[in-house]
DNA sequence: GTAGGGTTAG
């Protein structure tokens, strides 16, 4: 009760005459100084954070000030004012009022809102219902639809707009599917309604559904090839989102700067520098990247050229921007940290730290641990880690890598004992790369136990524990490879690719299927007899399971990044060879690409899932850690 | 002087 000490005076303000006509003193310092003269009384009369001046101003309550009320954080807002505020509409008959009403049922929530709303005056005004809806979770939204079903209230398009963004929220196609059902029926069909019902199918992971709404739509707007390119995008399918974007270009002729944004990250996945090149130009040709209060496209092209090996550019567009917000931040640290310049991105993380501009979210964070992974700086990584407040798996992972990359072993056990970590895979597994790299093969073993114990159908596992003995033991990588196709699990094919005059391509391990294949050969076996000759190369022993189950295994440099390289060699005579791989890069392969970077005079740039390599000269960004 | 809607980046 005395959080409320206003609480029964407050029904009294419609008593003409009473005392409490006159503000209390007490409450002046609360208003806000509001510079023209003539509105200061009337504006301050209406600000949510002095509501009480409104009720104790002795008047009829304002009803144009009592929704204020009831959307405002301040205690006159809890259920028990609430009923006040509720029986005082009832008694002076302020329910016909549309806002008062609909603030109210949004006070009482999606379970006890409707029934103030259907005993409404206008029970059918889909306004104060959609309202509701947009407010409340997306299992509650959909209950709420089936109420408004049965109530008969007729939805409109923002209502429909609101109920399907709900549903895509929950993620459910059931659902997608059943409301797709009922806005059919309704006959609207304004292009709104149809973006939010594309987008509602691609989050419910329909795009086949989503595709079949977006091809049957005769007004298409921007939002709508935005909504279905992000959302190829989303679900991995870069080259459908990549086309998609060459049509909308045919067609419509224009773009804005939510499409590049949503487009480049295709880019950027598929390597596809050209093409994110050609949006940069378009995005400097039409301005599209002035917002300097959200720099989205900014960001969006910076995390392009980082993700598709060109930190460079990243980093000159990132010197360039004069706003810049956490995700400017958070996608320079990682680029640095792919891209071998951890300590860069470590500094770089004190520096948006110290500069307290913007605030350092957990993405940050990961960011800034993972640079400190990539250059194996395990006593910032610590420090980093106490600043956390809410650690998360990725963080706990980044954590215990650094630890067991470093070859903290002990310390890496101690963490995990510590924060109750040894049933977490991500985890586990962070420290396994460290074993591998040590070669720290006891521990490696008993953690993967562990981790086969947790997914015993994961093949990748098994694929690790072949690894970990791969560079010694022949004998035990090959039982365990037969294993794996006893138990008939499935393991990744190692593939990689090249970008050559905007064609993209691809080899497998020992592929020969490239017309080029053998003057591709012919160039890696001269390269390699220098290498032997000239540079003292041998290579070594390595059994590393991805590459191993072809036939064409004994072909020293038949590895799909190595024939990758060699197409680009014999291709372009000069300039940067940029060339992605699904899989890690293998040891052999490693030590060659160094050392044909310095035979040739050319930068090489290696993409592996987890890193850029750039060999120049003989050695590698990476310094051979990975 | 008051209430409901679709697209973007780590």
């Amino acid at each position: 009760m005395s959080l409320f000490p206003l609480q029964s005076s407050s029904l009294q303000p419609q008593t003409p005459g009473a005392p409490k006509r006159k503000q209390p003193k007490n409450l002046k310092p609360q208003q806000t100084p509001i510079k023209t003269p003539t509105r200061t009384f009337k504006w301050s009369s209406l600000l949510p954070s002095n509501p009480l001046q409104t009720l104790l101003s002795g008047e009829h309550p304002d009803p144009r000030a009592l929704p204020l009320i009831l959307s405002s954080t301040s205690p006159l807002s809890s259920p028990p004012f609430r009923s006040q505020i509720h029986s005082l509409a009832l008694k002076l008959n302020l329910l016909s009022n549309p806002h008062l009403l609909s603030s109210l049922a949004l006070s009482y929530g999606p379970t006890k809102g409707p029934t103030l709303l259907s005993q409404s005056p206008d029970p059918r005004n889909p306004l104060p219902w959609t309202l509701l809806l947009s407010k409340s979770n997306p299992r509650s939204a959909l209950k709420l639809f089936d109420k408004m079903l049965q109530l008969n209230i007729e939805l409109d398009s923002v209502a429909y707009i609101v109920l399907m963004k709900a549903c895509g929220q929950l993620g459910s196609l059931r659902e997608a599917k059943r409301v797709h059902k009922v806005v059919r029926l309704s006959g609207l069909s304004d292009v709104v309604v149809h973006n939010a019902m594309v987008k509602m199918f691609l989050e419910c992971g329909g795009v086949e559904e989503a595709t079949r709404v977006f091809e049957g739509m005769r007004v298409k707007d921007l939002v709508t090839w935005t909504t279905m390119i992000v959302g190829f995008v989303r679900s991995g399918e870069f080259n459908e989102g990549l086309k998609l974007l060459r049509e909308m270009c045919r067609k419509e002729g224009r773009i804005d700067g939510f499409l590049v944004t949503g487009v480049l990250p295709a880019c950027a996945r598929v390597s596809a520098h050209k093409n994110g090149k050609e949006i940069h130009a378009k995005i400097v040709r039409l301005c599209l990247g002035m917002n300097n209060k959200a720099p989205a496209v900014e960001n969006a092209l910076m995390d392009m050229y980082v993700k598709s090996g060109n930190i460079e550019y990243g980093k000159k567009i990132f010197k360039r921007m004069d706003f810049k917000d956490a995700i400017s931040w958070t996608v320079m640290i990682f680029g640095c940290s792919l891209h071998g310049e951890g300590e860069v991105g470590v500094e770089l993380f004190k520096e948006m730290k110290r500069k307290g501009e913007v605030f350092v979210d957990r993405t940050a964070f990961a960011a800034a641990l993972h640079a400190a992974n990539s250059a194996c700086l395990v006593e910032e990584g610590k420090s980093l880690f106490t600043f956390l407040s809410k650690p998360q798996v990725e963080h706990y992972a980044l954590m215990a890598g650094l630890l067991s990359r470093g070859g903290y072993f002990i310390e890496a056990r101690a963490f995990i004992e510590e924060h109750k970590l040894t049933n977490c895979s991500p985890v586990l597994k962070a420290v396994v790369d460290g074993c591998r790299i040590h070669r720290n093969i006891r521990m490696g073993k008993r953690i993967i136990e562990q981790l086969t114990e947790l997914e015993p159908l994961n093949a990748d596992n098994y694929v690790m524990l072949s690894n970990l003995h791969a560079n010694e033991k022949l004998e035990m990588a090959k039982e365990i490879k037969e294993t794996i196709q006893d138990m008939g699990l499935k393991t990744k094919k190692a593939y990689s690719w090249i970008e050559i005059r905007s064609k993209v391509h691809a080899f497998g391990t020992g592929d020969v299927s490239h017309p080029r294949s053998e003057a591709i050969y012919w160039e890696l076996e001269r390269l390699m007899k220098t290498m032997r000759e000239e540079e003292g190369y041998v290579a070594r022993e390595d059994y590393s399971f991805h590459d191993v189950d072809e036939e064409r295994e004994c072909i020293a440099c038949g590895h799909s990044e190595m024939l990758a390289i060699g197409l680009g060699l014999i291709s372009q005579r000069s300039g940067v060879l940029r060339v992605t791989k699904n899989l890690r890069v293998c040891r052999n392969c490693h030590d060659s690409a160094k050392l044909i970077s310095r035979i040739v005079g050319r930068k090489i740039i290696l993409k592996d899932p987890e890193r850029f390599h750039h060999f120049k000269g003989g050695v590698c960004s990476c310094r051979d850690i990975w």
